[in-house]
DNA sequence: ATCAGCCATGGCAGCGCTGCCATGCCGAGC
DNA sequence: GCTCGGCATGGCAGCGCTGCCATGGCTGAT
């Protein structure tokens, strides 16, 4: 049952060393010999013993995904893609919920570090807004581990995936621009994310590229979720002059629009303009469905992944 | 930077054999000799290093979860709470996404016994659909495999949680019939799901209990997706004399139902009454908000890891 | 007093692999 | 012809732990 790289050296005639350089993409190994351990490998249906391979190697093979995100779609997504890259490179994956609040940084550092000493991966991707940390950045550095970001507020130095979401934003509130309206909100998001201030700075620049003003009292705090969408909807549709259509910074908040809309009785998008970001599945569930910003989240768990454990080989 | 246990043993002044025992709640050891060995490992902040543990002791100390199911949310309940178990057992979780399609069987067999040859997890957890596969857990055992499995189909000789559905189904079903409701349809979720038959059966119970006749064309058939509950919500609507209340699978295809009755005009829920199952996040972001079945599927997730790692102690 | 039997503990090989160094071969340069 | 360097390969220790067996002390039955 259990092959092990004796049984496929002796199959192929070499030395398990041989087999180890082979199995390890290392060089100095003639490409026939090469060959001939690759079909003893394919033949006995080998892989080697994740355990012992770290072990002897002083590495674990695997990598952490750090996230405290209360998306489960866009987690889901962003898994799915470091999985891939993680099968396609032999890696494994562990995954690691976090809480961060300003309030408790030290234990969160101190959660991070000890992850990094007991779990021993062999590098670490950050989700937003665990990328947006003010200094676990510099620790990790500290530390010698690598890491890669999606999504960072600021990918200076850092490697990772990321998508221009000021252009993104901008796109979508010229969309809206296109339909003919004029009074157009937006609801930011929550601020220890960067996404927020992207997706704010796309909208101003859009509206400034159609000659618009950008007016102030258009513009509401939100934090993402559900609730402050209902509340910040609220306050603008108090407004003397409402906004005839509005850019919610994540699909969520945009959600919690359309419903205080609709217990206004207000139709949409007869009265309103609604538009979102993010491409949630709930987005095409709700009515009417949301017009939204798809964000390639697996396409993005997969980069990172890859760039990281690219790096990892160095 | 990396303590071992023979710097505990030293410590403690004890071997490292004695060190190990109590790490793994070995008996034999004095209650005095215990404690200093745990007072050291504290002082050390010393955790065993996985790899070794593993390629000594014959185990990975991983056990897989196993999953095809397209809810984000659900599954990231249920991830969190095997997540919870594993770390208060110091294990580890991998992840194992699957794609079933009859077609494909023996590609799917195929492709779980390497993942348990070549992963070598201690043990599986099976969520739905994956749970009523035909032969898989007959395979399992062949292979001696402990597993648990969340909400089974049959779950006679099998470990794992589930959710009395039948009760909770006919729960919901009696809340529309207090409501005053007389005509209620069922969607039903998709067949190769255990939780379909036990959620449709809910349903009947609830309609004999409260004598009223079950009437077939009243049930149409769905596949748990939005889609689906689209175009039963149309076959519902469209007969002659329509349900005035519409009871769903789940809450995905709820979202459906809602979608269509919205399209023809209909304010929900003056003109139809709706619930779902699930507790999707989304159910509450819908207008109006949906009445559905909380499934505690975090709970279960951690109750079937529990329940699995309880078995590997044997 | 003697000894079996149990308990607490220690010693050590070895899990399956890789890092490091040794070896042997071949061709180029003198 | 001899040396030297580089390439292809092998040998072996050892990564950090646990399984197995040995050991020695203590208890209670004889």
């Amino acid at each position: 049952m259990a092959v092990r790289i004796e049984d496929v050296a002796s199959l192929a005639g070499v030395s398990m060393k041989t087999v180890s350089r082979v199995l390890n993409n290392e060089p100095n190994v003639r490409a026939q010999t090469r060959e001939k351990v690759q079909a003893a490998v394919a033949e006995l249906n080998y892989k080697p013993h994740p355990s012992a391979r770290s072990l002897a190697g002083h590495r674990s093979y695997l990598i952490a995904l750090l996230y405290d995100n209360p998306s489960p779609s866009y987690l889901m997504e962003i898994q799915s893609g470091v999985l891939d890259a993680c099968e396609t490179h032999h890696y494994g994956m562990m995954l690691r919920p976090l809480n961060y609040s300003p309030a408790s940084d030290a234990e969160f550092i101190h959660t991070v570090e000890s992850l990094v000493v007991h779990g021993r991966p062999d590098g670490l991707i950050l989700t937003p807004p665990i990328t947006d940390h003010p200094t676990l950045g510099k620790r990790l550095a500290e530390l010698n581990v690598p890491y890669a970001c999606i999504s960072p507020r600021d990918w200076s130095g850092c490697i990772g995936a990321n998508l221009d979401e000021v252009h993104a934003a901008s796109e979508m509130t010229a969309h809206l621009i296109a339909l003919g309206h004029r009074r157009i909100a937006h609801i930011t998001g929550h601020p220890d994310h960067g996404a927020s201030g992207w997706r704010l700075q796309g909208y101003r620049d859009a509206l400034q590229r159609a000659g618009l003003r950008f007016d102030p009292n258009l513009v509401v705090a939100g934090e993402f979720s559900f609730d402050s969408g209902i509340s910040a909807a609220r306050r603008l549709l108090d407004l003397k002059q409402p906004p005839t259509a509005i850019f919610s910074a994540n699909d969520d908040m945009a959600a919690g629009v359309i419903n205080a809309a609709c217990e206004r009785g207000m139709v949409v998008p007869r009265d309103l303009s609604m538009c979102g970001f993010d491409d949630a599945p709930m987005s095409h569930q709700i009515f009417p469905a949301l017009t939204t910003v798809r964000q390639p989240a697996r396409e993005m768990g997969c980069i990172a992944a890859t760039q990281l454990l690219r790096a990892l080989r160095n």
